[in-house]
RNA sequence: GGGGGGAUAGCGAAGUGGCUAAACGCGGUUGACUGUAAAUCAACUCUCCCUGAGUUCGGCGGUUCGAAUCCGUCUCCCCCCA
């Protein structure tokens, strides 16, 4: 199997730094597993690496697409995948840096998409929660008790797999082995909470400094509020403000909650999800010790 | 000095005799997660020996079978008149 190493873990504690040290200590590349990194327009909120902080190591995975296109985790599954062989075959090791969760598991285990062919799903916008959640107990009974009714995009989205595919989303599922497809060693970065939140905030404070607003502006003029990119925390809290109906600390507040809030939701997926070694950013020991057991790892 | 309004859980705010440990919102905590994932959704949030019990609605006292809700009084806050 081939070797990949993983710095995942939540956002704001320093991931891109420490992937690059890594990268430098163990010869290798960097595959950024971020889903709004990958839009060219959108660094200033999406914490982008900057070229200088990259320090001569290689980037993918940055700046790929444009907020012409939309880019789902089977794009990222399958750009990373190239990436990983491509590294490898370098003789380098490849090191996904990010903290979108799904897009990393989707990668590192064989989870597996499918064609679809478009399903119009109109017929939908005018059913209640309670009816789509009952259409879904009909094709498929084991999603629908495992999704709550008031979730109605995933309603949906099982609903759809049913509904375009011969298979319904359990026996896709059932499918798969959900294993491992590399051998990997996960890292996952953190720090108490406390501290966290207080950086968080800071780093968006920061981020109103160096021109947030600006490129929130320009993004939602070529690509509409409605783009899903533009969904992305530090983006859709602007909204309101650019039309007049929230003030501009209001909206800086919102970014910052929703940003802890997120940072939280990273915690539990990486805890629940994948194995991972957990790294505290904060003690300068703990981070020591990580990179003596990746060293570990790499020699066995 | 006179008149009026108000004090409810971390915050904001409903509730005006029993169905109220107290709606709702915010904040917080925990969790779910296979194509919008920085998305979407759920649970919990007075205390405890927590499928039950105990203390609450500015303080004290009273009315009542029963009070956050009624009466008296005290403290503090806001507005208007002087």
């Amino acid at each position: 199997m081939k070797k990949v190493l993983v710095v995942a873990g939540v956002t704001g504690v320093g991931k891109s730094a420490f992937g690059v040290k890594l990268a430098q200590r163990f010869n290798g590349e960097i595959i950024s597993g971020d889903s709004v990194a990958v839009y060219k327009e959108l660094s200033i909120g999406s914490a982008k690496i900057k070229t200088e902080e990259m320090d001569g190591i290689n980037h993918h995975g940055i700046d790929i697409v444009t907020l012409d296109d939309k880019f789902s985790v089977r794009d990222f599954q399958k750009y990373g995948r190239i990436k990983i062989d491509e590294i490898t075959e370098r003789g380098k090791l490849p090191i996904i840096v990010g903290g979108t969760g799904l897009y990393i598991r989707a990668l590192l285990y064989d989870y597996e998409f499918q064609d679809e062919q478009e399903v119009d799903n109109t017929w939908m916008d005018t059913m209640s929660n309670e009816e789509l959640h009952l259409e879904l107990c009909k094709v498929d009974l084991e999603q629908s008790e495992m999704i709550h009714q008031n979730n109605r995009k995933r309603v949906i989205r099982a609903l759809s797999i049913a509904i375009a595919n011969q298979k319904s989303k359990t026996e896709l599922l059932n499918e798969q082995k959900h294993e491992l497809m590399y051998d990997a060693l996960i890292l996952s970065c953190t720090m108490p909470r406390d501290a966290l939140y207080d950086r968080l905030n800071l780093r968006v404070e920061k981020m109103m400094k160096d021109g947030l607003l600006e490129e929130v502006n320009q993004a939602s003029q070529v690509a509409g509020w409605d783009h899903p990119a533009m969904a992305a925390i530090g983006y859709k809290e602007f909204r309101e403000y650019f039309e007049g109906k929230l003030s501009l600390s209001d909206a800086i507040s919102l970014v910052q909650r929703n940003t802890r809030r997120f940072a939280k939701r990273q915690i539990t997926w990486f805890k629940h999800q994948m194995p991972c070694r957990w790294v505290d950013m904060s003690s300068e020991e703990d981070v020591s010790q990580a990179i003596e057991e990746v060293s570990l790892w790499m020699n066995h």
